[in-house]
DNA sequence: CGTACCTTTGAAGTAAGTCAACCGTCGTGG
DNA sequence: CCACGACGGTTGACTTACTTCAAAGGTACG
């Protein structure tokens, strides 16, 4: 019950900002059909969104910003599952209760959206159901190849990393990284200093350019670093 | 065309077996409420059930037996998603085309649903909706639990192997392998010999006993092995 | 201007991969 | 019936890629 409190006075009740209700212009983006849904939110960098344990309530869509989900294991260990960007849905990756915790890495915008009421339109509208089967299985397939991807090496890892950011994030010819260095690595299954590595041999090969730590360009021919 | 022929031609008329079709009845309340939907059919151990890049147009679920979903590579290379036993569902986690390919590790009894008559019946019962969508998940949440995985050490990853086998199986004290050490090792993204070896330290430890090669007995703790 | 955190770099250690040979089982055919 | 060959599994010696431990830049923010 508190727990359902907090979770909600999270949703709705961000401490950052005021929680500024913008008016909703119509289907910005992709128009599926739940633009005009759920409640608007802003979250502040690392302001748990949901814990794994938790009772699964909402659906959430990320306006602004970048979203992981994780787990934790004892002696500080952390699995990052997935970075969520603007437009992409999280949060409908479990049953009754959450598996996961989802946090952002940058102060973020999030759409929150009840299930009960998600069902209650599926039950009306087939579109809806196809919509939510299609969010879920894109989410596993995307979670198949990070699978695939935690199979090969390092050099291969960071470099498919670096082209899957730039696909998911139209940003011009620069590739802005909104996380550290052990998100990163905690997502690819490695240490920072193989991450860091990495980055430094690609640079060598004239694979990237690092403006800054965190803005990258990607060289033509990047994807031939796949080893 | 011909492709879907194929498939369609695959699922109705199993090649060991006479196609025995039964007469459907409405959906009992016996199990998940998909147990009396679509066509049983018969599979020999590696006769391909679907191909990645096919159209997706079925659900499976197993009856008897042993399924794989698997990515094949260049260089003969090939890693397994994940196996299927009796009452799992396979084959919705796809959108319009499979992205994996599947077939049984030794003949199987599979029963072939049609996705289309999946939907209309979801249009009209919300129960299908949850169904469907809980399927997806629950392939999603095993998915990341072997990404998690995947990030361990040998051992880890063979325990944890022969804990879920031993828990999806119910065979009393005794775990069949159905699989070969290869596809073992193409699921745990490991080699052949790590994965024998592995055996051999477990049995060694007493963790495990060996009646053949793919007749285990887990010990008590074996849990513990975990590293 | 200093402190704290993030990132980079270096040197040494280790788990798993690779290459190669051997063993056991099963099925076939002389 | 035994001999053979094929295949799956096991074991050993060596190599490699990544981790671990350690320390030194950079950068941002009070």
């Amino acid at each position: 019950m508190s727990m359902q409190t907090q979770i909600i006075e999270a949703a709705i009740r961000p401490p950052t900002r005021k929680p500024v209700r913008r008016s909703q212009g119509k289907s910005s983006r992709s128009g599926d059909g739940l633009d005009r849904l759920g409640t608007p939110g802003e979250f502040a960098a690392y302001q748990k969104i949901f814990k794994a344990g938790e009772p699964a309530e909402f659906l959430y869509k990320v306006e602004s910003g970048c979203v992981r989900t994780y787990t934790d294991f004892d002696g500080g260990l952390r699995r990052i599952h997935a970075f969520y960007y603007p437009g992409e849905y999280f949060g409908l990756a479990a049953g009754d209760t959450h598996t996961v915790s989802a946090d952002p890495v940058t102060d973020s915008s999030v759409r929150v959206i009840k299930r009960q009421s998600l069902m209650a339109r599926a039950a009306r509208d087939i579109a809806v159901v196809r919509l939510l089967l299609d969010i879920t299985t894109k989410d596993l397939q995307r979670t198949q190849t990070h699978n695939l991807l935690l199979l090969k090496g390092a050099q291969d890892r960071v470099v498919s990393f670096l082209l899957d950011l730039r696909n998911r994030k139209q940003n011009g010819g620069e590739v802005c990284l909104p996380m550290s260095r052990r998100d990163i690595a905690d997502h690819l299954g490695l240490t920072i200093e193989t991450v860091s590595r990495t980055f430094t041999k690609l640079r060598n090969a004239s694979a990237i350019s690092m403006l800054t730590s965190r803005r990258f360009v990607l060289r033509e021919g990047i994807a031939a670093f796949r080893e």
